[in-house]
RNA sequence: GGCCCGUUGGUCAAGCGGUUAAGACACCGCCCUUUCACGGCGGUAACAGGAGUUCGAUUCUCCUACGGGUCACCA
């Protein structure tokens, strides 16, 4: 390949700031822990005021999905992980889908080839499989790496199917650094000869990352340590093609206990899976930002900008973490008691209405109470529920240790303060209040054993979103003095 | 199996030679209280094991155990 092939992608290589990549393949589905990844990759770029790009590995035509790149698009911008660049939205060192770029990896391949640093491989699947029966028979065994020019020129011209190999050094170390885990090295005859370029004309996973990241001007590789072992390879491309090697950030994995890690196959949920559970982005991105992350301090509530901002490498940790739902909750309670209470309003008003058509009930006042009463979103509509309908529900639901109340003294208490609602006029929650006080005054009863008994009467519930005089007030005069007939009915 | 990496309470984790070994979630108890919650206060619970180095190891070294990763024309 001309020399000035090589020259003008060089130039074309933006310099000077930081330049990080997410690089997922198209799955269909955001895996928590690509979520994380793509996070931190974000937070590194933005920190330092670099570019964060977005590029898709797809070079596995076999596994490819319909729309899978859309919904990685959509699902990153829902995010709030803005990309600088990437296939949907350009960038100075496009296209941003390797499929795309597949031209470009051939000439690479080729010029490490010239330089010895690769070899054109003709075994056939064959080979390889008897290979791997073999005594030592994880390893390529370098056969094709011995043939003559002579035998490659024939092969090659009588086109023979091939691919082009990595020579990795047979004696040796290779040393890599990694901000994560430090310096590592390895002996190079654990290495494996890998395959660069396929048979297809694509790059493998290991190939065209390099070139790309290369060609990409990325300054920080963040990915997961999965890759770990496989990067003294990378650094050996690198130092063939005489470029600069970037800065690495290996992750541990999330797990879903001690011995697996946590995947969608396994039953465990993605990303969309969480937002579909009712969890808020805000806090699924909160908590997989402590996911084998620490920020230090003790502090453990931050938004998207607040993780950029308090984000650093040294708080990554080396060793696994395992995904705990109830963390999570509690993320997801936090940042729904944190939303100014119109907002929560008016996520909340779905909800509410799916199950609530009682024309008195004030979405806002139920908004209000629910507010600091629930985990997620969706547990609202079943919380409520008892608004419309109420359920049937057994006498011993008076019973109440704490608040001395049982069906006797609870008949007791309904009858006088139907009565005393029943002259309430008007209707509203101060003068429910006032009323019910009142009576607890005049029969010198705890204020607990006249409302308990009123607020199971007017919800068939044992655990209700507000009081007495709240339900009341939702319910409006009607319904509840027809809840207070009948439980004096059902208690008779 | 080879190579690489890891191991602080049930979980997330702080700690970076000398600490009563933080904090959070969960759990338990108490208080508050018109339910349920919220909130406040308090409690249970950990350095995988063994050798070294050192005046002194959770912190450094080595070994063992356990766990993870990787060894594909997957990424």
């Amino acid at each position: 390949m001309d020399q000035s092939f090589f020259d003008a992608h060089e130039e074309a290589i933006p310099r000077g700031g930081v330049r990080t990549r997410f690089a997922p393949s198209p799955t269909g589905y955001m895996h928590v822990g690509n979520l994380r990844t793509a996070l931190y990759t974000y937070c590194i770029a933005k920190q330092a005021g670099g570019v964060f790009l977005l590029r898709l590995e797809d070079t596995d035509r076999e596994r490819l999905i319909e729309g899978a790149d859309e919904l990685i698009y959509r699902t990153m911008r829902s995010a709030g992980l803005e990309y600088d660049e990437g296939p949907d939205v350009g960038g100075p060192v496009g296209p941003y889908v390797q499929s795309q770029r597949r031209d470009l990896y051939k000439p690479y391949a080729e010029l490490l080839v010239e330089r010895g640093a690769a070899y054109y491989c003709f075994c056939d699947k064959q080979r390889l499989e008897s290979l791997r029966q073999g005594p030592d028979g994880r390893q390529y065994d370098g056969f094709c790496a011995r043939l003559s020019q002579e035998e490659i020129a024939a092969k090659l011209s009588s086109g023979v199917p091939y691919v082009i190999r990595q020579k990795i050094p047979p004696s040796g170390t290779t040393t890599f650094s990694d901000m994560v885990y430090g310096e590592i090295t390895v002996d190079n005859s654990t290495l494996d000869d890998g395959v660069l370029l396929k048979s297809d004309g694509m790059p493998t996973y290991n190939f065209a990352n390099v070139v790309d990241d290369h060609l990409m001007g990325i300054t920080h590789v963040c990915r997961g340590s999965e890759y770990l072992s496989s990067t003294p390879k990378y650094n050996l491309l690198y130092a063939a093609f005489g470029w600069q090697l970037p800065v690495y950030i290996h992750m541990a994995p999330i797990m879903r206990d001690a011995q697996h890690k946590f995947s969608k196959r396994a039953g465990d949920p993605t990303y969309e899976d969480l937002l579909s559970m009712g969890y808020q982005r805000e806090a699924i991105l909160n908590y997989v930002a402590l996911l084998g992350w620490s920020p230090g301090g003790e502090r453990e509530l931050f938004s998207l900008s607040e993780l950029v901002e308090a984000f650093s490498l040294s708080g990554l940790s080396k060793s696994p973490a395992i995904f705990d739902l109830q963390k999570l909750d509690w993320f997801n309670t936090e940042t729904l008691r944190a939303m100014p209470p119109a907002d929560f309003a008016r996520e909340a008003r779905p909800f509410i209405q799916a199950s609530v058509h009682n024309p008195h009930a004030d979405p806002n006042m139920l908004a209000a109470l629910l507010q600091p009463r629930c985990e997620k979103l969706c547990d609202i509509s079943g919380r409520v529920d008892f608004m419309d309908t109420l359920p049937d529900y057994e006498l011993d639901l008076y019973t109440n240790k704490k608040m001395k109340t049982d069906p006797a003294l609870s008949l007791s208490v309904l009858v006088p303060a139907l009565e005393a609602l029943e002259a309430l006029d008007p209707w509203t929650q101060q003068g429910v209040h006032d009323a019910l006080m009142e009576l607890a005054h005049r029969f010198e009863l705890k204020n607990g054993q006249v409302m308990y008994p009123v607020r199971v009467a007017v919800s068939g519930r044992a655990s209700t979103p507000g009081g007495a005089t709240e339900l009341c007030a939702l319910l409006g005069r009607e319904v509840s003095l027809d809840r207070l007939r009948a439980a004096i009915e059902k208690l008779s």
